[in-house]
DNA sequence: AGTGGGACGCTTTTT
DNA sequence: GCGTCCCACT
């Protein structure tokens, strides 16, 4: 019965045995964090201490639920059946589903996902009669989100919240926006979390009940918890406090999103007399690669304390290589090259994988493998959900299911094309806002008393008459069957299959695998929740392929090679990341670079380019700071550029903030010194007040080639190019 | 109603 | 260099 624990070491056996009361565990990368934590959960249910329905396991990614889920089912030696393991958004549906009425939602709301998100806050923005160019839709559904991360309800808003969006009309905007959203009985992302924490502020019943069952609570990935998840654990642990949260302050990456690593700090604050359990054994990577990086995030400050020690592992291996090189094509090159070395020696391409720090910088490396015959993945592209025929056709779904579902039914009513354009879709409009429907009752409104005529009536008839069809025949046929036939008759597979694009055969493809994932439900509800909250792509999982992702994606991943692309000032460190939040937004763009080494167990390679390829024209880069602070004695340093350092060191910058002038000799220089086209007629001056597209109204506080710092009333400071800006 | 051209704006990360 | 949006044309 103990066997689970033999393979522990101390501090491990230490953190999984400790049962009772809070228990913070700080586990550097690849000390055997979710061993530690699927071993504690197994031991929770192998001494008895509590059913599985008793455990409730947040995880932050469906990878990682999953990954648990395996874990624990194979440490009892059987699936585990009953539990309440998942991410907090799952798991927060789950829970919101059962006391939805408390949100003002019916238990059948439908989960929006971003892209509805945005439109339904683009249609509210535009009966509130606000210029949606003047005041753009993602950066309202920023600061809603943001709100909704830190549990802020419309009602609990101060005004020390308001914000210049908008004139300070974001308030009155999120609240049209939720409004809306119950209209349509639909919740986002943020709601999830957002309402049941406030059903459980509000309902000490209901909370009680929570209380009661959970009697453990394990989190993973504590460090990238925001505030709403944090009250939301603090409300359901304080009973029996028996919370055990594991986490790495230097591995906390997503403070955009709302994550605050404080609630590390708070942990310790709101649970008196928790156990600290540090993990800083490393077992997966070699001695240098771990001097690399903690020698790098040592740079940071205002860590919590912890160093990362080889834990026995091999102490001689190769040391991380840093290669300068002359351009990005020369970069993809090399990474290709060495690439198909390491395929020829014999490695697996599977324990292979290149990092960058964003999306787009994985094609360049995408043609090259194309161009080599290597065999890739980019992982976390377009999630499977996310394609558009699979977002059609759970349109289709979601209508079927619930026909007050305004957005979906947009979507789908003209699709495939059936003649029902604007001037219909207008005339619906009208008659749902009129007498307070769906945009489905209003069609069936429309169509009844002759609003549209001809083709459009035809159609509209048709499509009404089907769903009606096809919901009876979901209450005698079941869900697989009744799908098929609804994307059949409605013309929706039809429509592909005449479509003569070369993506067409693979966009059927993916509609048979979404119909075959049905199979797996016991009923559409379940999928379409699955679907939207769950479901990711599987393409040929088992193969041996080389990984292209962000360093975002790679976080908990590990691999025997890894390439690290791409190490330029502005690039990563990202520019927007130092521009938007100044020395915090560094230490994140560090610790990012952290999470990359440490994902090696035994070869890094990290590169950089004098000059990069960006958008159609050339720029020349400098090597990123985070180069100068790898460990001179653990690292290997080559290349045709390698030079560059030195003129970064002695080249001073024009003006706070702005890349140093670059200038000298070479032919590097050639490429340096090319000038900046000349932007616009006359320059705009220091202190002129400006209005930028996006950004709005601001002052003009420094200007050089072109570019501009503005530090805008509502925005913050930005760097933009001028013509960009007008004269206010 | 649907299609095509042109202008424009934007390039971070995602449950 | 891309996708999106808008408008004008068929």
């Amino acid at each position: 019965m103990t066997d689970h624990l033999a393979r522990l070491n101390p501090e491990q056996r230490e953190a999984v045995e400790t049962l009772d009361g809070p228990l913070l565990v700080l586990a550097g990368a690849g000390t055997g964090k979710t061993r530690v934590l699927t071993t504690r959960f197994a031991h929770i249910l192998l001494t008895g201490r509590a059913f599985p329905s008793q455990v409730l396991a947040v995880t932050f990614t469906n990878k990682a639920a999953r990954e648990m889920r395996e874990r624990v089912a194979s440490l009892l030696g059987r699936p585990a059946e009953g539990l309440w393991l998942g991410t907090f958004h799952a798991l927060g549906a789950r829970i919101l589903r059962r006391h939805a009425e408390q949100a003002g939602l019916t238990a059948s709301f439908n989960i929006l996902d971003s892209d509805d998100q945005l439109r339904l806050l683009k249609q509210v923005m535009e009966a509130a009669r606000l210029d949606t160019k003047r005041w753009a839709p993602p950066a309202l559904m920023a600061i809603l989100q943001r709100w909704k991360d830190r549990g802020l309800t419309p009602a609990r808003l101060t005004a020390a919240e308001v914000t210049d969006f908008a004139n300070g009309r974001a308030p009155e905007l999120y609240a049209a926006y939720q409004d809306r959203l119950r209209t349509l009985n639909a919740a986002d992302f943020g709601d999830l979390l957002l309402h049941t924490t406030e059903i459980l502020r509000a309902r000490p019943d209901i909370l009680a009940e929570y209380q009661r069952r959970f009697r453990f609570i394990l989190v993973d990935e504590y460090q990238d918890t925001n505030l709403v998840q944090y009250l939301w654990l603090r409300l359901l642990a304080q009973a029996h406090r028996n919370i055990c949260c594991v986490g790495d302050d230097d591995q906390s990456i997503y403070s955009w999103r709302g994550a605050e690593v404080e609630n590390i700090l708070r942990f310790e604050h709101d649970f008196p007399g928790a156990r600290i359990v540090r993990l800083e054994r490393n077992y997966r990577s070699t001695a240098p690669i771990l001097a690399a990086a903690a020698a790098l995030i040592a740079h940071n400050e205002g860590r919590l304390g912890k160093t990362l020690r080889p834990g026995g592992n091999d102490l001689t291996g190769e040391k991380p290589a840093v290669l300068a090189l002359w351009d990005s094509d020369e970069e993809a090159r090399m990474v290709g090259e060495r690439i198909e070395g390491l395929r020829g020696a014999g490695e697996s391409l599977a324990e292979t994988a290149v990092l960058v720090r964003a999306g787009f910088q994985t094609r360049a490396f995408e043609e090259r493998l194309i161009t080599l015959g290597v065999p890739y993945r980019v992982v976390g592209g377009l999630r499977f959900y996310e394609r558009a025929e699979i977002r059609d056709a759970i349109a289709y779904m979601r209508v079927l299911h619930q026909p007050a579902d305004d957005l979906a039914f947009e979507r789908i009513v003209n699709l495939p094309r059936r003649g029902i354009g604007e001037q219909a879709l207008r005339a619906m409009h009208q008659i749902a806002r009129d007498r307070a429907v769906p945009l489905s009752a209003a069609a069936l409104v429309l169509a009844a008393e002759g609003g549209v005529r001809g083709r459009a009536r035809t159609a509209l008839d048709g499509l009404l008459q089907g769903f009606q069809r096809w919901r009876e025949r979901l209450g005698t046929a079941g869900h697989v069957e009744t799908v098929a036939a609804m994307l059949d008759e409605s013309g929706y597979t039809a429509m592909w299959r005449e479509d003569k694009s070369p993506e067409a055969p693979g966009r059927l493809e993916n509609l048979r695998e979404l119909v075959r994932a049905l199979a797996d439900f016991d009923t559409l509800p379940g999928f379409l929740d699955h679907v939207s909250l769950v479901m990711e792509n599987e393409e040929n999982g088992g193969a041996d392929r080389v990984s292209l992702m962000t360093l975002h994606a790679a976080k908990g991943l590990e691999f025997d090679t890894v390439f690290l692309p791409g190490w330029e000032e502005g690039v990563f460190p990202n520019q927007r990341a130092l521009d938007e939040n100044g020395a915090k937004g560094l230490e994140e763009e560090r610790r990012l670079a952290y999470v990359g080494i440490t994902r090696a167990r035994r070869r890094v390679i990290i590169s950089h380019a004098a000059n990069r390829r960006i958008y159609a024209n050339w720029q020349a880069s400098i090597p990123s700071r985070f180069l100068d602070e790898l460990p001179e004695e653990q690292i290997l340093r080559s290349g045709s550029a390698a030079l560059a350092r030195d003129r970064l060191v002695s080249a001073p910058a024009a003006f706070p903030g702005a890349f140093p002038v670059l200038a000298r000799r070479t032919r590097v220089v050639e490429v340096w010194e090319q000038p900046a086209r000349p932007p616009r007629e006359e320059a705009i001056a220091v202190g002129t007040r400006v209005f930028h597209q996006k950004f709005g109204y601001g002052i003009v506080t420094a200007a050089s080639d072109g570019k501009l710092d503005i530090t805008f009333d509502k925005a913050g400071s930005k760097r933009v190019l001028d013509r960009f800006v007008e004269p206010a």
